[in-house]
DNA sequence: CTGAAAGCGCTAACAG
DNA sequence: CTGTTAGCGCTTTCAG
């Protein structure tokens, strides 16, 4: 090594320097690292993970798309790991590749990351492979067969339960949902959490309508709800899906909020600012993030200690103009679909 | 080896079929193959790595935020990168981190990435490190060190020129433009798309109004704009900063498109879905990412092989509902501020 | 506190 | 077609 002849040592000590190990005198320390300076060295990552079995690099298996919930994720955990002092590896699934998660799982654990997160997984029905390094699950429940698990989740059904008693304390009959796809765990937490809520309050108990998390399947879920003036309030899965429902509201004449109310979920940066403003659950995304990693890379570098889970991350419900109490006079039940709403010109808001 | 010997072969042959190599008897191959699948046998990267020189890995400098452009780029990467065999290496930037670029290079480097493509770069002023790799940019002008650069772009300018056209032949006077931060090269394109329309058409050039991407600094513009009615049509650098501004100016009693035509810029999903459907420009960020990576990909194994620069991306207005003509009597210029608009009521759309 | 030797698990080069 | 011999550039023993 060119640095220790440089410097007049041995490479071990060069090493030693580098790696902030102790029992080196400052004086060498000091000659190491300008040699190592005038040189402009780098430690081949490489022949350091060959020798020592630790990348210092951390894998994270998340979902191809641009939908915000994942991305948020990737982008907080990029940060994390940077600031940890490790790399990111990124594997990505893709929706319907049947045992995609095993395959990027796989991909990662070659290339002998030292652990991996696995970013709001969805059921793929397949068991997963096993592993050998310490594994974060973020929004699922924990069903991986590795020596040491971690989850940390938003407890979206906890959210969902929070948006729909909002709605229901608004005076609503009940409330309509228009779900995530199901094969995903963090749509049917919130399934599950309207149906809580829904139940703790004696409310009928509506089909589902269920969305692909798109706008375009909002809107299209909206148009079929337009038929019906029962439906005076709905708490969509996210808000991509709550703008395209109002959209497909609007054109049918109806008022949001003053026919109907629709709470969204996320708290995407657009949503105060489309019209009327969404009401929405903030989902903190960053301190899921942050908590997650934290208990990551204390069990990569403790792996004897216990770990407590990481505790459910708290409810922010933003009340916004989407949501208002329910119109007077609900139109009987009967022969609904046979009224038919006159344009009532555009949608309001004072 | 444990496979070389269950397959009773030499490490070497273990290796070439492993490889793919030719020269391998097809018996011992599948031989081979049993035994590494019988052992659940995986290859050491690191070591791998070492030996070889090479990774099979592409790394990219990208910006940590969860804006729609660069996340959908990076997905866009991903998918890219992954289906050529390669794996995923991360390196984001803080803006505001002055040498971020450099650092996350460097990050890069140091894991012996085969090639780096560097996302939508903002201009940091410092000069870059040089690399040794090949090097793609996407959106920015060619000023780095590398031996093989790269680059591929969305043409922006010829996008911002069709967006302002349209609004121009319209029949507006001119057109005001909420700029995104000037740090990105991205954004300065844009902007002088939109110089180069008012030019061609001798329209004034009103002074520039300049956001940071977010809703949030678009609806501070459109606050500020809302109080000047010679202000019919407006330009936006991208669709969050549209969808702001208009819901500023709904705020102040101007309807869109009838009093003010507003063109965003990316069509975001949610841009059909808004009200009004924002009249925008797509950008074509998948084909960039894989028409970037192809060329990439193609030096990173062709070292000695020439390569045309990639050809720019087409242009794609899309034109909805938040443009239309001018209003039919614009106030006259002076005195402008001292009008006030009553409260029209609500911002309507047939 | 410092150094010498011995690999980590693979592939490159050269023989057979 | 197949095997042998050396390293890749570090970190880990284990002695000084």
């Amino acid at each position: 090594m060119d640095v220790a002849r440089l410097a007049g040592v041995s490479q071990k000590t060069v090493s030693r320097v580098l790696n902030d190990e102790p029992y080196v005198s400052a004086d060498l320390r000091r000659r190491v690292l300008g040699a190592a300076q005038d040189l402009g060295y780098r430690r081949n990552q490489a022949a350091r993970a060959l020798a020592s079995g630790r990348t210092r690099s951390i894998g994270v298996v998340t979902l191809g798309t641009a939908l915000y919930g994942p991305t948020s994720l990737l982008v907080g955990i990029e940060r994390v790991v940077r600031e940890a002092g490790y790399t990111l590896r990124v594997a990505a699934t893709v929706e319907g590749d049947p045992g995609g998660i095993a395959g990027a799982l796989a991909s990662l654990l070659d290339q002998g990351v030292d652990g991996v997160v696995i970013s709001e997984p969805i059921d793929e029905g397949a068991g997963l492979i096993s592993v050998d390094v310490p594994v974060l699950v973020l929004g699922a429940p924990p069903n991986f067969a590795a020596p040491r698990v971690v989850t940390a989740r938003v407890g979206a059904d906890v959210h969902a339960r929070a948006a729909t008693e909002h709605l229901l304390e608004l005076g609503h009959a009940t409330v309509h949902h228009l779900a995530g796809p199901q094969r995903w765990y963090s749509a049917r937490d919130r399934l599950a959490g309207w149906r809580q809520a829904l139940r703790a309050h004696g409310a009928d108990e509506p089909p589902v309508v269920e969305g692909d998390w798109s706008a375009a399947s909002g809107y299209a879920a909206g148009r079929e709800l337009a038929g019906d003036d029962t439906v005076t309030a709905v708490f969509a899965a996210n808000d991509d899906m709550a703008i395209g429902l109002i959209r497909a509201q609007l054109e049918a004449g109806r008022r949001v909020p003053e026919d109907i109310s629709v709470v969204g979920f996320d708290d995407i940066p657009l949503a105060a600012y489309v019209t009327p403003p969404l009401t929405t659950l903030r989902q903190p995304l960053d301190g899921l993030a942050r908590q997650g990693l934290a208990l990551l890379i204390h069990v990569i570098e403790n792996p004897e200690a216990e770990v407590a889970p990481a505790a459910d991350q708290p409810v922010e419900l933003l009340v916004r103009a989407s949501t208002a109490p329910p119109p007077p006079r609900p139109t009987s039940g009967r022969d609904r679909r046979a009224i038919l709403h006159p344009p009532r010109g555009p949608h309001g808001r004072p």
